[in-house]
DNA sequence: GCATTTCTTTGCGTATACATTACAGAATGC
DNA sequence: GCATTCTGTAATGTATACGCAAAGAAATGC
């Protein structure tokens, strides 16, 4: 099946996903630098679908090409997760509210229902990774319904970049209970048509986590991921 | 001066900002398609920094790149601008909260008292044209003061595509009176450090000015820009 | 021993040639 | 006359080659 992904996928789109698969599992490590005829190598290609797809992950804000010093894997600062957490608090909230306003039906809120049960099962049963998985769920869901697809755009561009930061901070911060009595409550305004408290609670709800998020990462000098 | 640009610059870097410039002028109109070949003769280059340059625009949202169709101009539809007008509300209304917040001197404030001073000139004139330069100007430094890099990069995305539609719609719509007083209270709060009127007022302003676009787009089926 | 300059090496920017593939239009079968 | 398949062509996707510019090494002058 990935075989057959790959013969349909041209190199350009190949090396887009291996190199961010690389990027976001460490395996390509912050801060480190590559050259392109390197990676070319390893992805068993020629230099010209690398320079494109590395094209494409510089303006996703993954790498840097500097001449004659390779392509630079970015490293992410706690600035830098401010910057981006102010982002996704915004256009998240902008979501929930004009998801509460879309007047959804059961039916199609089922997903996001289903990300929050998954959410509390992973609690109970204290899998924090399967817990990061619903919430990027819920959080990804959450912007569909929004209907904005710039914005869905956008997010995911930024979510790439926080997956980093949290792989590292998943087993330090605490217990995400109060997280997610937060989703509930967005969930309730969203379904009951309640566009202000659906953005106001998520807005809340996203700056607690960015304070969170961002305390741990200096309190532990977590000053590159 | 612009000969001593092209000198410094990379094909791929005068690429991307001839492209850019032509698809702001509509000399690459909206919905076009163009060979990458036809594209590479007029620019005097070889198709490689083409096709980088268009890389770099289709993930700016100017264009798409399909296979054998050519280089598509990406229309600008009345629901694209509301999408856009959306996440510029909510991205400049952060950034007004965060000026006020920062503290500003008065000297630091000087580019945007000055983009003030410029409109109120241009509507005394009736010089639309320098109006809207100097409305962009303002929405630009007040993105900067708020001091978020990504921010920043986005806005300046959105308004490359804003551009566009302002341009047809500049000598449509009334004349932007009403615009100029919002600029000047969000200017008062941000240097008299009220983040929260910055950013009530802002998002006010920006709600205003979306329905307003949007509605003279659909009173006049202007649908693709 | 240090600075400056030249030379070498290395990696990128770009052109170009080639392979691939999707589409159009013709041709053939029914 | 219509549908289907085949084939040619046009445009993209990819490889490769080459020139140039920058970083480092070596050598020379002081």
């Amino acid at each position: 099946m990935k075989d057959q992904d790959n013969k349909s996928l041209s190199n350009t789109q190949r090396a887009v996903r291996d190199l961010r698969r690389m990027i976001l599992s460490g395996e390509l490590a912050a801060g480190t630098d590559h050259l392109e005829s390197e990676l070319a190598e390893t992805l068993g290609m020629s230099r010209t679908p690398i320079r494109e797809a590395a094209l494409m992950l510089e303006s996703k804000g993954l790498l840097e090409m500097r001449p004659r010093k390779g392509v630079r894997i970015l490293p992410v600062s706690s600035n830098d997760m401010r910057e981006i957490y102010d982002i996704l608090t915004e256009l998240e909230s902008l979501a929930a509210q004009r998801a509460a306003e879309a007047g959804y039906s059961e039916d199609e809120l089922a997903v996001l229902a289903g990300s929050i049960a998954k959410m509390d099962q992973a609690i109970e049963t204290v899998d924090l990774e399967a817990w990061a998985e619903a919430d990027e769920l819920f959080h990804q869901e959450l912007v569909r319904l929004g209907g904005n697809k710039r914005v869905e755009a956008i997010v995911a561009m930024m979510s790439d970049q926080v997956r980093r930061a949290r792989a590292t901070t998943l087993f330090i911060r605490p217990l995400p209970v109060k997280s997610n009595e937060d989703h509930r409550v967005v969930f309730q305004a969203i379904r009951d048509g309640q566009p202000d408290v659906a953005r106001e609670r998520h807005h809340e709800h996203r700056l607690q986590a960015k304070a969170m998020l961002c305390g741990i990462l200096e309190k532990h000098r977590l000053n590159s991921l």
